[in-house]
DNA sequence: CATTTAATTCACCAGGTGATGAATTCCTCG
DNA sequence: CGAGGAATTCATCACCTGGTGAATTAAATG
């Protein structure tokens, strides 16, 4: 509750219900409808999330959705963007040695999670994970851009290197899953701090370590 | 494809197309109609499964389902039913020692994901991340039942104890989100004797190891 | 054989879905 | 001031959803 950002919705909406036409003021409904959709579609995925929904939320007209957006994909496309560049953080991760890139990746993921993304990246995951089609794009994605950034000049055959990956990946993505998805005590309250001192070493291992 | 038990779906269904009345012969349109639903829940989760892509699936009219389960709910509780018995797999768990539990646990995971429950637990998991309601309940499940289960007789104050479970629960639930619901290669397809080699050692230590 | 019971199909219902087009009102620019 | 464009509401559309009740046919039971 209470992001920042434009106040409170349904102001006016609610004052001038059922008049027609255009307000007075500036307007701030395309707003409204981002914060709306970005919280439903965190809350219930795409599929469980109707514009109607989001309308109500945010205290407009459906047809308002068409009249900003090009339907629910586009809405869904633009509530969902990550803050940070994808590309930038990956690229941060090869330029970091090996030995200590598993501190890196937990705090750079608890990082992201605790930033306005939360919504977003949680709306992305229920929504991938909730169809098999979508999952698949979610596997290419991931393994081709994700994996191989994080094992960049980690020795070994290249075997050897890709399953290390999927290794690491088991760790950060049931990290994320415990802690924010189901938000299990005391792992989703416990200082970021903790958090990292605690599974980045399992990462490392995972990456470095023996195996 | 070409699971066991009743043979093809839509035979005399598709030869009889349009006739009404019953048809001869024993029927299995109740069984059909099961697999069905097992195979589409798990693809697609609940929300994502209409009951008239089950009919069509199964070759059945849509009223079937009525006339066999009550309503969509009992058809997915009945269609997801898991074979083995969580309450006695839990209690083995509390049986064996605390330094051997982590085997045991990545052998049970494995086992239970490479059995016919699989497209349960898919559609369990999908139809479960997809609602914050849901959500809701699996964690007070998971935090009841498993965890205590799971961490029974560690040693140490119950906070820490607590907190272990967790971080088990991360690497266990990051396990089948990689292995079994994203499919990530090489894990996905690694032989299950090298999984348990690869990830017990990290959970045994989050169970009883240094903290 | 007659009666009952189960399996099957059909024709619906009320409600929700994403989407469209017209009508109305206001703001801005010339 | 007048014209055009943007914001807003309303009334729809076609479709899909889970669900119901009756009609028809076969099997099971007496």
């Amino acid at each position: 509750m209470s992001l920042p950002g434009p106040g409170n919705p349904a102001t006016h909406a609610a004052a001038s219900a059922g008049r027609r036409g255009r307000r007075g003021g500036a307007t701030a409904s395309r707003d409204h409808i981002l914060n709306a959709a970005r919280k439903l579609f965190a809350e219930h995925g795409f599929d469980g999330t109707s514009l109607r929904q989001v309308a109500r939320a945010a205290g407009v007209d459906p047809a308002m959705i068409h009249h900003f957006f090009n339907g629910k994909d586009e809405l869904f496309a633009l509530s969902v963007e990550l803050p940070a560049d994808p590309e930038e953080v990956l690229a941060g991760m090869a330029e970091t040695s090996p030995d200590q890139r598993a501190e890196l990746m937990v705090r750079t993921v608890l990082r992201l999670w605790e930033s306005p993304a939360q919504a977003g990246l949680l709306a992305f995951l229920r929504g991938t994970i909730g169809s098999t089609a979508k999952t698949a794009l979610l596997r290419e994605a991931v393994a081709r851009r994700v994996i191989t950034r994080i094992t960049a000049s980690v020795p070994g055959p290249p075997q050897e290197v890709a399953l290390r990956g999927t290794l690491v990946a088991t760790q950060i993505v049931g990290l994320m899953m415990v802690r924010y998805v189901v938000r299990l005590e005391p792992l989703a309250s416990a200082p970021a701090e903790d958090v990292v001192r605690l599974v980045a070493p399992a990462v490392q291992r995972y990456l470095t370590g023996p195996i």
